[in-house]
DNA sequence: CGAGTAGTTGACGATTGTCAAGATGGGTGG
DNA sequence: CCACCCATCTTGACAATCGTCAACTACTCG
């Protein structure tokens, strides 16, 4: 039922400044001694294929997941049995937030493509966070740039536009490659267009039909997975609403 | 420019067991001299009135709120001048949670009615939790719930039908409107037509069409903002897709 | 009481979803 | 190793929901 050998980032282990246990563990005053603390309980699990589960809603909850290789695609199924796709995670990000809660997850987490990823055992890191103020420091920063994300996705499904919204997703990957040491032009997608369109709220045809276009017009060069931009201004101008009126959203 | 004496909630102090900062302080553990020491860094402020910024994008964040009274819409304005409104909050939830990550507040939020808010000045509430292992699980669970929320808006705007995302708004007032012990089918909405059609991603017009509709199909009752809740369970199916399979979702 | 804002309603159009058919490619089994 | 098969993707035609424009009504507030 799964089929592995699907690769695109497989073996790459994630520089530390990069990983964004960096905010969590080294920076902003972490003592040598307590990141060798914090390194003390992370542990490191066996690596994914293409379509398992990291975990699914309704588990128990007891480790925080940094993802240092390959991807994930989180989803909430819904109840007409279809689902709703919330992210798609790269290396160095954190998964599982949601489910501090209540110890129990509220999504799925399932591997796009072979993935590696390290346990942080919760209570163990709580634990480790009361007796290190700037690890705490790092953990409610963690959780609130989460919630700044929300703002972005908001937005982004507010705006109505499909084409702004494949054009921020785009770049969004872009962005991310780049910080992640890749190329901000050329990547592969680990995820189908279906994904992609429910992520967006769009078909699955209009995000092959934008595809198209955006090549047409030479945005960018495709072909399936694989993505070129080839003219990042403009697809900033077209989610950035320079080219005049264009993006208009209802003002209150 | 502001235009006050609109109230609704004026004057009605949330019971401790409603507020949201029950689940920060009281229960769960924490010693009721701890909850006297967190009470000892909560400022109550002077009230809002309508209109009144309780802070603004990018102000320096300093402080957590937690409205006791009143309604708040929080937004972020738009490249294009218009903004996008990313909630409203009723008594006992907080707000400011997105600008811990660095110290900037990333959405303004201004008052619906005349609104009362208590500061939880987070660096002083940071130091504390430190010391009390009780509400620094609190914290945590208090940033995770507001990750989780982000997932229902995500479902919201990524389920197309306009007539689900207002059933859902609706339901959603009303669910808590009940918790904080007011009527769950008669309560005034403080927020605007367009505001509503905003933060659903739908024109105001569609808004106002389906008020319309949903009361001559007998399902509410609604003058301008003031709604009666005639049919809750109908409303409910709407959502939950009850209804066959008029709610399909692009599957993957 | 008057003016301006918010809300409602109607007509129309366009973006995007749906349905359907065809193309492409990868994985599996013979 | 090749070929078939199935899933994914693409493309086209059409329909419909929802946004836009516009006019009108009704509050609210000064």
């Amino acid at each position: 039922m799964t089929n592995r050998k699907v690769v695109s980032f497989e073996n790459i282990k994630v520089a530390c400044k990069d990983c964004s246990l960096a905010t969590l563990c080294l920076p902003m005053g972490l003592e040598p001694d307590d990141v060798e603390r914090l390194d003390g309980i992370v542990k490191r699990s066996r690596p994914f294929h293409r379509g398992d589960h990291v975990f699914r809603e309704s588990d128990k909850f007891h480790s925080l997941r940094v993802i240092t290789s390959g991807s994930i695609k989180t989803y909430t199924p819904n109840e007409n049995g279809s689902e709703q796709v919330l992210g798609f995670h790269l290396p160095g990000e954190v998964i599982g937030l949601d489910a501090i809660q209540n110890y129990h997850h509220t999504c799925s987490a399932v591997a796009l493509e072979t993935t590696a990823v390290c346990d942080i055992p919760f209570e163990q890191l709580e634990s480790l966070s009361s007796s290190i103020p700037s690890l705490q420091h790092q953990i409610y920063r963690l959780l609130s740039r989460e919630i700044g994300h929300e703002t972005e996705m908001l937005t982004l499904l507010g705006k109505k536009s499909a084409e702004e919204r494949l054009a921020t997703f785009l770049l969004s990957f872009s962005e991310r490659f780049k910080k992640r040491g890749f190329s901000a032009t050329d990547f592969f997608l680990s995820m189908s267009r279906h994904e992609i369109g429910n992520y967006l709220g769009l078909a699955v045809e209009t995000v092959s039909r934008l595809f198209t276009r955006f090549q047409d017009e030479e945005l960018l060069h495709v072909e399936r997975k694989h993505v070129q931009l080839l003219d990042i201004d403009r697809l900033y101008e077209m989610v950035h609403g320079n080219n005049s009126e264009k993006t208009q959203q209802s003002r209150i």
